[in-house]
DNA sequence: AAAGTCACTTGACACTGTGTCAATTGACAG
DNA sequence: CTGTCAATTGACACAGTGTCAAGTGACTTT
């Protein structure tokens, strides 16, 4: 591997990472990530000046370790509304494994500290941009669901595609991720598209 | 109001039913349950052990005060599979607003205390269980989606009225309670009904 | 009326975690 | 050789949980 070479600041969000994935859960602490990477706790606030900002930093370095920007071109580019749902939802619902680890720190975190809340809000309001680009393509072709808005269906599909039903899915119920992926999307058709 | 004869116990629980109800979300701290009851904080450790026997015993009082084993009984008179599963929705729909600040203090302390994810999982357990005798009446009936084992019907209903997902459309997509349950019971109908 | 009991108070303490500060070390570059 | 930069050490403030010991005030028992 590479890690010599790697600066710290890279270590850190790795191993940030690699601690949140692992199985403690949310409540890694400046020390652990530290004790990590082999370094004090302090070089860790030379780095990221809160944990706040080292969870948000690290979903970035996620995003962008697994060009996440590529995946979502996939979706973009089904021809009809109903592809582009299951494209969509296919991209989110592998996206989640990736940063759900830190995304339930930010989660977690967000009751007490403002700068986490603005995160998770920053993320969740990508995700729920993707889910309305699938419903306006659902709705352009004529096959949304009469009984609900644009707003609605949107509201519905972010709901569907929350990470905290990722977790109860996979974690709770034991569903295979292409389980989870697959009826995702059968939910996702039983309620908002209608027959064409 | 009675509450001058009540007993410090008693205040204590409403006291921290309130505050998680208010605006503080679940960052309420014994401190602040001591100060709003108007008694020390070594009180309140007098009467409940630790911060998570307080929450959890503050979900039982809740469910004493609003009568919820009453409240499940109309879901059980229900005739039908799909009425005992609406009716089922009404209950468990209307009865998380009544829980839902406890219910989320338990579950961001459930990350890094074991009694906090013990008290949880009871919690949890409990409005499974409801979600399988309404899947269970659905099944009898022959009306249950064939496409889902009753194990993943269970999953599935479970997953659409977690509390997670009641704080997602109430709080942040503003959609009012009764929109909110009739919401829920078309989606589960859409998922998990067939066609008689 | 004295003694005992009970709920509660006061104030201290240990522990964990976040975030800040100042002085210092070691390496590398001009 | 000196300046700079990354990192270290060790201290501190602050907030929160949970524990402990001694004291107080009211009400009950004998």
């Amino acid at each position: 591997m590479s890690s010599e070479k790697k600066d710290t600041r890279t270590k850190i969000l790795e191993a940030t990472w690699n601690l949140l994935e692992g199985g403690k859960g949310a409540a890694v602490s400046m020390s652990d990530i530290a004790k990590k990477v082999g370094v004090s706790r302090q070089a860790v606030y030379l780095h990221f000046p809160s944990r706040a900002e080292l969870l948000t930093e690290t979903t970035h370095y996620i995003d962008v370790i697994n060009k996440v920007d590529q995946r979502l071109v996939a979706s973009r580019t089904a021809t009809s509304g109903v592809a582009r749902l299951e494209a969509f939802i296919e991209a989110a619902g592998n996206y989640i494994p990736l940063i759900f680890g830190v995304a339930k720190a930010l989660d977690v975190m967000r009751e007490s500290d403002a700068a986490a809340r603005a995160a998770w809000d920053d993320r969740m309001g990508a995700l729920r941009h993707g889910c309305q680009a699938a419903i306006d393509a659902l709705e352009k072709d004529g096959r949304l669901n009469a009984t609900y808005t644009i707003k609605e269906a949107v509201d519905v599909l972010t709901s569907l595609i929350a990470i905290r039903n990722w977790e109860y899915y996979r974690v709770t119920c034991g569903w295979s991720q292409k389980r989870y992926v697959d009826g995702l999307k059968a939910q996702a058709k039983a309620i908002l598209v209608s027959a064409p």
